[in-house]
DNA sequence: ATGGTAGGTTTCCTA
C-alpha cells in the first residue's frame, strides 16, 4: 500500500497539481491538509474521475483536511470524543483493516502567543484520542502536517531555528509523546538524504536556497511493515505550487 | 536585522 500526506494550502488553487499528483504517483490514499473549502464545495466530482473516493471535513477559509482513497473507507471519524474543536482538522477512516488518521496540527504562530497554548493543548488531546485508537487497532496510521520538526536535522538552520515555533522543545515532546504510543517515523526508517525537508515558505525564495523544515510526517505502528519513506520535491517546484510537497510512505 | 509571499466570502488574518 502506497499512503501520502499533502498539505496543498487551498484544494480550490491546487486541484489541477492534485490531479495530475495523483495521475503519475498513484497512490492508494492521500491525506490532505489546508483544503480552505466547506463541504458543500468540495470538489467531488473530479476526484472521482480521477479514480478515487473521497472523504472531506472541511470549513471555508482556514484548515480542512480530507482523503482520497482506492477504495471506500469505513469508520469515519471527525470529531474525536473530548477534542471539542470547531476547527476542521481531524479525519479518520479504515480501509483494507489498516486504521487511517490525517491530523493538520495547529501552527502556534509563535511561542509566546495563545495560539501556541491552543497548539499544545490540542496535541494533548489528540494524544489521549490516538491512545485509545491503538487499542482498537494494531495497523495504524498517522499522518499530516504536524507543525513540528522532529528533531534539528529536520530543520535547514537549526540555530537560527533554535526555540522556535515548529522547533521548540515543548513541541517536540509533544511529538515524542504520540510517538511513546507505540508509532514510528516512517521517514527515519530508512537512510534519507540529508536535508530533507517537506515545507519551504513562500519568502526569501526558500525553496530555491533550501530553506527549508521536515514538518511533514508519517507515523504507523510496526504492525505495518514500511519497505520505504521518500518526499516528491517536484510538485513544490512547479507554477503556483502548495509550501509543502507531498511525503509518500510504503508499505508491505 | 524581523524583512519577505501566498490564500482567502481580503483592506486583515493565518501560515
Amino acid at each position: 500500500m502506497k499512503i501520502a500526506t499533502w498539505n496543498v494550502n487551498s484544494l480550490r488553487v491546487r486541484l489541477p497539481h492534485v490531479l495530475d499528483w495523483l495521475k503519475t504517483a498513484k497512490p492508494d490514499i492521500l491525506a490532505l491538509q489546508e483544503t480552505k473549502i466547506p463541504d458543500e464545495e468540495f470538489p467531488i466530482a473530479e476526484i472521482n474521475q480521477a479514480g478515487y473516493q473521497v472523504i472531506y471535513n472541511g470549513q471555508r477559509t482556514y484548515n480542512g483536511v480530507a482523503i482520497l482513497s482506492r477504495k471506500p473507507g469505513s469508520d469515519i471519524i471527525t470529531d474525536p470524543k473530548d477534542i471539542d474543536d470547531a476547527q476542521r482538522r481531524i479525519l479518520g477512516m479504515t480501509m483494507d483493516g489498516v486504521r487511517i488518521i490525517n491530523l493538520y496540527v495547529p501552527n502556534g504562530e509563535s511561542v509566546d502567543s495563545e495560539k501556541y497554548q491552543y497548539k499544545l493543548t490540542w496535541l494533548k488531546k489528540i494524544t489521549q484520542f490516538l491512545k485509545q485508537e491503538l487499542k482498537a487497532h494494531r495497523k495504524l496510521i498517522v499522518l499530516g502536517d504536524f507543525n513540528i520538526t522532529p528533531e534539528d536535522q529536520d530543520v535547514h538552520n537549526p540555530k537560527r531555528w533554535a526555540g522556535q515555533v515548529l522547533c521548540s522543545e515543548p513541541e517536540r515532546k509533544a511529538l515524542q509523546e504520540i510517538i511513546k504510543l507505540g508509532l514510528q517515523d516512517c521517514f527515519r526508517l530508512h537512510k534519507q538524504p540529508e536535508r530533507s525537508f517537506s515545507w519551504w515558505d513562500y519568502r526569501l525564495q526558500s525553496f530555491q536556497r533550501d530553506m527549508g523544515l521536515r514538518i511533514d510526517l508519517i507515523l504507523a505502528t510496526p504492525d505495518l511493515s514500511c519497505s520505504q519513506c521518500y518526499i516528491d520535491k517536484v510538485p513544490r517546484s512547479l507554477e503556483r505550487p502548495s509550501d509543502h510537497t507531498p511525503v509518500i510512505a510504503e508499505f508491505n
